[in-house]
DNA sequence: CAGTGGTCTAGACCACAAT
DNA sequence: TTGTGGTCTAGACCACTGG
């Protein structure tokens, strides 16, 4: 966090979240802000496009940049954050147990068949996360070189924190998919389910670099699982 | 379709679904695109960045834009795209059955506690969606004002081109979600469900002045559904 | 009409990657 | 060192909104 259009951002949004500005509400406009904070125009409307991919804000042409109603306060799942860090914004009572730490021995079809080397080696990581005592997500992680050095403690914690602040990589983006599949029974067993569907979500992370890092196939007690997602709809097609 | 950024965007997003720029190579530099549509730079980087979001590219400091490997086009269903669009794209043997094309009555419990006024007018939409002869989603679309005169006819074909190009609209966003949930009699009929569970997709859309005009609620046959998504990491945190 | 955001330009300097 | 994308500036004109 360290350029100006960065800073900006970050500060309104912090003054979105503190009711400073409040839904409904519009924004100081762009020429009020480029005053505000003694910068460019462009500048400005940089950190405020931030905001809008956010859906913190819309902005209507003649008018100002609204805040929007966000609920994505309190229950955001999209784009790439760990559980972790949901967990911190979210206040959950949540607890993860390491189930195993290891080197790969081998990778799921799915990744396989997305073209993924199958002699992939890097680190095995499986977690359980334990929501209100209720066993709700086991998250299955293969991290790969550059991502070394996983240890117990890290995968207790976060696997994200780790990665970019530890070894300093940028994370860019992922695929998602997600699919309702009948749980094996090692599933059932884990997460005590008393009906035969899970929810999977399969991933595929990636560095600014296009380097991939990480394959994730996360499993999801049906009842504790809801996604929940801010879309724009795109001015392109093809 | 019409100012510079859009057009490049459009015909560079053209260019990679041809193959003429293929997964992995660079696209032509920021210096060489401005030369080439003979506009500015900063105009060639509105143009990749709407690329970016869209999962298209990836922009690597100091190297190119390399063009990602985009499953994208032929599984994607994130972002704000109508059925009839995906099914173009994909060519899916798909078919849609208007259930019911009248004056709202009651709106989802759902949408009043997401702030909707109970009381909320405007028309009522339920079709079927039958893919490779199996009933497999049911929509439940609540048209709002400024959205009206539709018709079975533009209920059968598409709403979202009706929207746009009759009534001249502008659609911007929305927020979804995805749970998986018991389904109902009515559902599990009409479906033909031989198990209790139904993917359950709720959206609110929103046009660019921030009108709301819009609620779906859709019923995906578990086995069925699949959700794909491509996301970004995001700068700023809170 | 004045103020807003949307588009576009022409430049500048920086950080990074490759040679 | 050269070329790349990343950041930032100062200005211009447009389309839209409101009074």
């Amino acid at each position: 966090m360290k350029n100006k259009q960065e800073l900006i951002a970050s500060d309104l949004a912090q003054k979105i979240r503190s009711k400073m500005y409040s839904v409904g509400e519009f924004l100081p406009s762009e020429n009020q802000l480029t005053e505000l904070y003694g910068t460019s125009r462009e500048t400005v409307r940089n950190a405020l496009s931030l905001l809008t991919q956010l859906g913190l804000i819309q902005k209507i042409k003649g008018k100002g940049s609204i805040v929007l109603n966000s609920d994505r306060f309190s229950l955001p799942i999209s784009g790439i954050v760990s559980f972790q860090e949901l967990n911190e914004q979210l206040g959950l009572h949540a607890s993860t147990k390491v189930i195993s730490c290891e080197p790969i021995s081998s990778i799921p079809q799915y990744f396989i068949e997305h073209g993924v080397d199958e002699n992939t080696t890097g680190t095995y990581v499986e977690r359980l996360r334990t929501i209100d005592q209720v066993p709700s997500v086991i998250d299955c992680d293969y991290l790969l070189p550059p991502v070394t050095g996983i240890t117990k403690e890290i995968a207790e914690h976060s696997l994200y924190q780790y990665i970019e602040d530890t070894l300093k990589l940028k994370i860019a983006y992922a695929n998602k998919e997600i699919t309702v599949e009948p749980a094996t029974e090692k599933i059932k067993e884990e997460l005590q389910l008393d009906q035969p569907l899970v929810v999977v979500t399969r991933s595929m992370s990636f560095l600014q670099d296009t380097t991939l890092f990480q394959l994730t196939e996360s499993y999801h007690r049906p009842e504790k699982f809801k996604f929940t997602d801010f879309a724009r709809r795109n001015p392109i097609q093809f």
